[in-house]
DNA sequence: CTGAAAGCGCTTACAG
DNA sequence: CTGAAAGCGCTTACAG
């Protein structure tokens, strides 16, 4: 066992400063590296810390110095287990880049539209900033920060230029697959979504037409399906839209491509051969299929991480940028193998 | 908009006493209840803090009694897309069960066998308690916390009598599921599972066993395959307990099951006609498989909430049971039916 | 039943 | 370059 670290942490800036024939401000700027201080005297007090092992009370600090170093992370409450994954590694991201900093990670779980938890927390005066998941769509939490000032930063995008926030590249990665599927050959490309009030979703969609309209390929009705709010919609959809000769579906996101998937085992087309499917979201379900899907890939971890430096970054005053854009991977697999 | 709760927090525990004509004393043991004080004073001071929506400041009552009002969920920092959504269901129930006593939680995700990020928590006195899964097979922090004197519940089991534990019955549950299945008349029963190391994998076991023994069915060693740590010696094993001539595959857990249901599917097999699966654990993209699974099925929320509630009676130095067994549910779905 | 005062462990103008 | 002192917003013996 390691004689320094055993047992509880007891010592105080005061017993240092009087082991040291120091004061107190002393030792605390030697420590914070702010205000001048002799380096012989800065030395003899990293020496006397190192030693001892000793770690300043943040609760202390936090007090003296309106600080908590605590984020807050907000969570949607409810979400497929496709958007799992993805939270999770968002959350590791944000997690570890706090930690390098000193800082901790609170939780904040909001049904949508229910600020109570935000308030909560910013009452209570717990954290020093927030990082929000724009999963759910929760109108309420940003002008609620705004109005009490309280600095945060979006994953995700939206029409405000005053929030910061980080994104990966939606619109430029749909576009970019659907143009790929295009120039292979592939004429008749359906494409299957959500609700389109979602932002990502908005983005996805515009990727896909922007690629269809560069490449002069009319963009066919009868081959796009939107606003698919559920199993029995979304499989209506996967037969109509092979009724209508699509070559390929592209779905906008993991649900509505699992979805499609079952429909074209119970109708036992095989894929790639009768009907190729693509998506714009990469899930390991989906990569595990039994026939691989090509998708979209976005790193989710460092999503995470980008948001936790931004935050931190406004946290110490400094310069920020207003959106950052993240990269993306195109994934082709077996599922749009040309036959 | 609501003027009283317009604005920042910026009374003070002074300015209340200032503007009643008390003294800051009277004011805390009116909001905290402890102290003797007049039930007239006490209804004064609450009539104040309610009309002007007055919170105290958690850090500086932290400083003052030594409390954070946070505690830490330990998160393992790996786990399958099986084991996310019982993590993710956890984590609410803790969650939800914090913010009702004015908690709140902090996360620790901890890689196997390291465990600075629990000290780094420790040591800067972020949270009160801990909380911790286990998943991860992590020897180092419980006795970590034991020494530190830090209070803490685990969701599991272990051997020492120390730790507080919450825990789902499994062995009961898995003996359960196997007495159903045998009294069905289903004789060749096979049974494939991972780490036998792992403490829930070794009451699994257990449960099986005791359904065999107190039916008087043996067991066969050519039907049993345990230590099944990768895709390959799963998909071995489904192959050789199906040419002994199993009539039921049970699975310890889902990443198992998973394998199993590819193996089977590859190999054109028909569930239930040809062969039978079922899981010791339940989860949504078993459900949802093609042929629903049966399975066994706990309320991780439910776990955490109440690994929660142990927690937070524990720091209120309230008597706590040592250990708590939780439910479960047999769901027999059509991956079982007889044929 | 109530209050004055010390203290929790830091930070930070202000003065030297 | 260094220090004495006030202050962050609470709690809690101690005294009345």
């Amino acid at each position: 066992m390691n004689h320094t670290t055993e047992g509880k942490q007891n010592i105080n800036i005061s017993d240092i400063a009087a082991a040291l024939g120091v004061s107190k401000t002393t030792v605390s700027r030697a420590i914070s590296g702010k205000g001048r201080i002799g380096a012989e005297t800065r030395a003899k007090v990293m020496d006397y810390i190192e030693e001892h092992n000793y770690r300043p009370n943040v609760l202390a600090r936090g007090l003296a110095s309106s600080k908590t170093y605590n984020i807050a992370l907000m969570l949607p409450a409810e979400f497929s287990r496709f958007e799992q994954p993805f939270s999770r590694e968002s959350l590791s991201g944000v997690y570890k880049t706090a930690v390098k900093c000193d800082y901790d990670v609170v939780i904040a779980i909001a049904q949508p539209n229910n600020i109570d938890p935000i308030r909560r927390i910013v009452e209570n005066g717990k954290v020093d900033g927030f990082i929000l998941f724009q999963a759910t769509e929760n109108d309420a939490v940003i002008p609620y920060l705004q109005e009490q000032g309280v600095p945060f930063v979006l994953m995700g995008s939206c029409d405000d230029s005053r929030v910061i926030q980080v994104d990966n590249r939606q619109m430029a990665a749909c576009q970019e697959l659907t143009t790929i599927l295009l120039l292979q050959g592939i004429k008749k490309i359906a494409l299957l979504g959500g609700n389109m009030l979602n932002q990502v979703n908005k983005s996805r969609y515009e990727g896909f037409c922007k690629a269809c309209d560069n490449l002069g390929c009319k963009r066919d009705k009868n081959l796009i399906f939107t606003g698919l709010e559920n199993d029995i919609l979304i499989a209506r959809a996967a037969a109509d839209v092979i009724a209508n000769g699509a070559e390929c579906i592209v779905c906008m996101d993991d649900i509505v491509c699992a979805e499609v998937l079952k429909y074209i085992e119970k109708t036992e087309h095989c894929i790639p051969e009768d009907i190729k499917v693509a998506s714009f979201y990469d899930n390991q379900a989906l990569r595990e299929y039994l026939v691989s899907i090509t998708a979209l890939h976005f790193d989710a971890e460092e999503l995470g991480s980008v948001a936790c430096r931004q935050l931190l970054d406004l946290l110490d005053g400094r310069a920020v940028e207003h959106k950052i854009e993240l990269g993306y991977q195109v994934v082709l697999r077996e599922s749009t193998k040309l036959t």
